[in-house]
DNA sequence: ACGGTCCTCGGTCGATGGACCTAGGTCCTC
DNA sequence: GAGGACCTAGGTCCATCGACCGAGGACCGT
């Protein structure tokens, strides 16, 4: 038929994308129109095939897919963007949502659900795993939550590549006191204790590769 | 034909089996057989379906990658076992190939290399990606490498969770002096400088799920 | 011009972390 | 029974971390 819905899989392993196709291909009102390996030629792709629908993982190389997100709407790309990916939390979560992701689910959803969400997302619902709706809603709840600023994700890269304040103070040009008022912002924001959770979460988020 | 590679596809993520199983399907040589979603059905399934080759992933809840490999060798199960994962660190390849497994891959290999990693393992052969193989040989290098005691493994695996010392006393009913003892002997193994590192580490190598 | 946020840096101070050394007890192996 | 791991624990010592305080300058929108 001809108005089936159009999908382009963005993920960086070939295998993930091969069973994404390979499940979506069977439904009869859904069709692959594309595959893009990471966040920059999934851009690219996005408008050449003007897909419906983007299936998005957050965790690339390269390009995350955050700033995917980003290039899409800076762009002016219509598609609705489904973020599929295998972190849980809020802190990934909020990013993408506020970047204009139109739903996040996990990667461990099983074919018929995704579909689902997938004719969800396109018919203009915004669509959320249970669990990352509360995660949300939580985040929401306590006002200003992690919602860091560009330098202190800076430093909090750095922190989650196990750097020492001192480390960062030379990797950043910056002085030791300045990276440590950071760090304890950081903290404070993420509500965590010190900086190996700080770290741990980072890597949680999706924010560093591991 | 009768002869044909019998593999069973070992992965949390349907998504991820799906995309094996649809790449090694288009291969004339290569009959997926099974899937398993743990590492104990993967035993069972082992078992129950005698294939020749099992494609395991590292990373996965509950029975995790390397007690399948133990389980499987218990069982005295023949089949060659190729880990295919997307870690990189060298305490997990080593521990995966003392375990028994005959290969170690990355999970962005493309599929006809992953077919002939597949025929390779089931001739007899070891298979490790290059990168693998380097680490496997800088780690044979220096001796004693990263071969933390059981204890240093509760231990790390505490502090990969974000505990401090204190914390972690209490949690294995310990002196906070016998914690740093190992702490300390955990860095000096690893090679790394402070806990944070440890803990970076201990992700990286899927010793804790993120 | 004003308030707000962010980035920068300073000081102090207590808590924590980690190095280094020693040592008793257990369990296993030779 | 004599090593040799491992687990446990203590001591000392110093570096680092992080909290809490303040403060100046840059940039922004109103």
């Amino acid at each position: 038929m001809a108005d089936r819905i159009r999908v382009l899989v963005v993920d960086d392993h070939p295998v993930v994308r091969q069973g994404l196709r390979t499940f979506l291909d069977v439904q009869d009102d859904l069709e692959v129109v594309g595959e893009s390996a990471d966040g920059t030629s999934c851009v690219d792709d996005a408008e050449r095939l003007g897909p419906d629908v983007i299936l998005l993982d957050l965790r690339m190389p390269g390009a995350d897919g955050v700033s995917a997100l980003h290039g899409l709407r800076e762009a002016g790309n219509p598609a609705k963007v489904l973020v599929i990916t295998s972190f849980t939390e809020p802190s990934a979560v909020l990013p993408a949502v506020r970047a204009g992701a139109s739903g996040y689910v996990y990667k461990d959803i099983d074919p018929p659900a995704l579909a689902a969400a997938i004719r969800s997302v396109h018919a203009g619902h915004v669509l959320l795993h249970p669990d990352v709706a509360r995660l949300l809603a939580a985040g929401e709840a306590r006002p200003g939550g992690a919602e860091l600023t560009a330098r202190e994700r800076d430093v909090l890269l750095e922190v989650a590549r196990g750097r020492s304040n001192r480390e960062i103070a030379r990797a950043l040009s910056l002085s030791e006191k300045t990276v440590k008022t950071h760090v304890s912002a950081i903290l404070g924001k993420l509500g965590v204790q010190d900086r190996t959770q700080a770290a741990l979460h980072a890597v949680r988020s999706g924010l560093v590769r591991p």
